[in-house]
DNA sequence: CACGGGTATGTTAGCGGTAACACTCGTCAG
DNA sequence: CTGACGAGTGTTACCGCTAACATACCCGTG
């Protein structure tokens, strides 16, 4: 009757029965502990294979303290750059044999982030990724009093929590400084959400870039890092005296500038250039191919895990700490010589054909 | 001396002391067991609060023999299609007071896929959701003998395991008959890998159109879903006598396609209509914007939890079940009226500009 | 007024591991 | 020859929770 009854899967003791040694043994052996017979770790083995033993996680958790099991909070994982910073946030997690446990937020609060932790906590992970790229959620980090150890990926600018984050005002400064070496006047730009870090950075080294050459400063374009914003922000360019060259946040507008050129006929890049930032796999087949920035976004993981283990490993607080991940030109064909005939201080309407 | 120690955190013991009841009673009011006393319950809520308890997480799936953890395995979360579909089951699973726990491959191989079930089985997931959509991986799952609940997201063709997938072959057929209400004779088509299934979807549903509809099938060009692979594809497309319209397995290789046609002065939609697959947030901003086939992966995620939950939650096997989700068409600038003169038996070189 | 039966609560025994300590041997120095 | 010591192994005590059973008390009833 017994043996017809779904078995439980096995447990240590069984193990130690079949082996011939007390339950203490196999876990000496399951945890590489020095003092145990080679001859017996064999017969332990053996008896783990022919079971097909798997140790319980929640009994060790118990125990240990530890679930072996990351956090990671994150706003938009259908994003490319979120996605593919969990992508190496969770390869590189799972080879130092950690767990990685997802929160996705919709929408990205204070009190959002926070819940999420909260929810992560109760989980018992043994310490916490934020990909929280809003000045708001860095806030909310930086007010956190969790002792977990934790990890900013672009924000943790406020407070203790140590940050990894790719270098966006070097990044913007690539972009400005190689459309100012096509011989463009100025550069304009479309930024991204006011309240996005990242926006900021590129907003900042566009500005340092353009200062530092002694070039005019238009005022920027705010999108939302939507295609359809940089479609917007594009019919609004299109209008602007002197307009030969434009730096778009990010690719995704830069795909909606383009559309919103292409239809106001302007060319690119014989008329305007445009330079866009991420480096998404589409950039390379947009009309005309991207000039962008890319982003290591995979490095961007594996740095964060790295601090993570650390801490958690060593129970060090090290203090705050930044690392920043280079960010890389990529030239394409959506940038180039700046227009011979310049139409400076031209009125309104200039000699491009515009319905 | 011991209260300068970082105080460990408070256990049901704690709060039973500062309740004045035992940590059964404290037990109960977390579990809400009928019989409470208002009262009694009102206390413990008070001192949990007081103390700021969580309930161990470890220590309770040691006696429930549950985690609440479900695991997911899926293929490059990088891609639109994975990157949605986990956001939709992780928001469900939220929903539902679970943990989702991530991996995800870099290759789709049945060894992967089996050693990833492995990894998450070790941490005691309570079921698993795999987004596997290659025929490997899918027979992988076939010959899993695991007793854990698990739900496969596109591809659970073989075997016992239960499969929501969208309706590859109907949004196909909808695509070719798109194009073909517009006068087109026949559809050229784009496909994705092989041995994915949702390719081999897509391929079955064009083909059972255009012989519904008695029209001549063209050898279809196989890519594999990248921008590149379409571009290329739509450089070979080029050549091909009478070719008017194009069905493309994804909108990425679209969009490579399109950019193919730029370079060789094919307009879009005048001389040759493309019609994509999955409706990415770019494809509007296509040039010309792109007519595709919409997935709604949100829902292809909420239906796999809801069936994986129910597994879970009832203890039922439920034998084999199939959760089809329409996909629907979207009509933009990227398809239209075949052109009147008819190059149908044009030798190589057509009235086209070609470089 | 004794008694059955429900309600509120307490007590005890695990869940399956790991850590600490105890024990049994050889081996070797004094 | 004996005691110290370390290697190899076993025994026991938890980790923090829930389930099962035990207990105390209240009520209505014959």
């Amino acid at each position: 009757m017994s043996s017809s009854e779904p078995r439980r899967s096995p447990v240590m003791a069984d193990v130690a029965r079949l082996a011939g040694v007390s339950h203490q043994t196999v876990s000496r052996v399951l945890n590489d502990h020095p003092n145990v017979r080679g001859e017996t770790r064999e017969r332990v083995l053996a008896a783990i294979d022919e079971l097909g033993y798997r140790r319980n996680f929640a009994a060790r958790a118990l125990v240990t303290r530890q679930t072996r099991t990351l956090g990671v909070v994150s706003f938009d994982t259908t994003l490319y750059g979120p996605a593919s910073t969990i992508y190496g946030i969770e390869q590189a997690a799972r080879a130092a044999g950690y767990f990685v446990s997802i929160v996705s937020l919709k929408t990205l609060t204070a009190a959002g982030v926070l819940e999420a932790i909260g929810f992560l906590t109760g989980q018992g992970v043994d310490g916490i990724v934020v990909v929280a790229p809003q000045r708001s959620s860095a806030r909310a980090l930086a007010a956190l009093t969790t002792n977990l150890p934790t990890v900013a990926v672009e924000g943790g600018r406020a407070g203790g929590v140590p940050a990894v984050s790719v270098d966006q005002v070097n990044g913007a400064r690539q972009a400005v400084e190689h459309l100012l070496e096509f011989g463009h006047e100025t550069v304009w730009h479309v930024s991204g959400p006011s309240d996005w870090l990242e926006a900021e950075g590129r907003l900042k080294g566009w500005r340092k870039a353009l200062t530092a050459a002694g070039r005019p400063i238009p005022e920027p374009i705010v999108g939302d890092w939507s295609p359809r914003s940089g479609y917007e922000a594009g019919h609004l360019l299109v209008d602007q005296p002197g307009l030969t060259a434009v730096f778009v946040a990010n690719d995704q507008m830069a795909l909606g500038l383009l559309r919103a050129f292409a239809e106001r006929r302007i060319s690119v890049p014989e008329e305007v250039s445009v330079v866009g930032f991420d480096d998404i796999p589409e950039a390379e087949f947009f009309p005309p191919p991207l000039t962008t920035i890319h982003q290591d976004f995979g490095e961007v993981g594996r740095r964060s895990i790295e601090i993570l283990l650390r801490r958690i490993e060593s129970g060090d607080d090290g203090g705050y700490e930044r690392v920043v991940v280079p960010a890389s030109l990529v030239a394409r064909a959506s940038s180039g010589q700046a227009p011979r005939r310049r139409t400076k201080a031209a009125p309104r309407s200039t000699g491009r054909r515009s319905a």
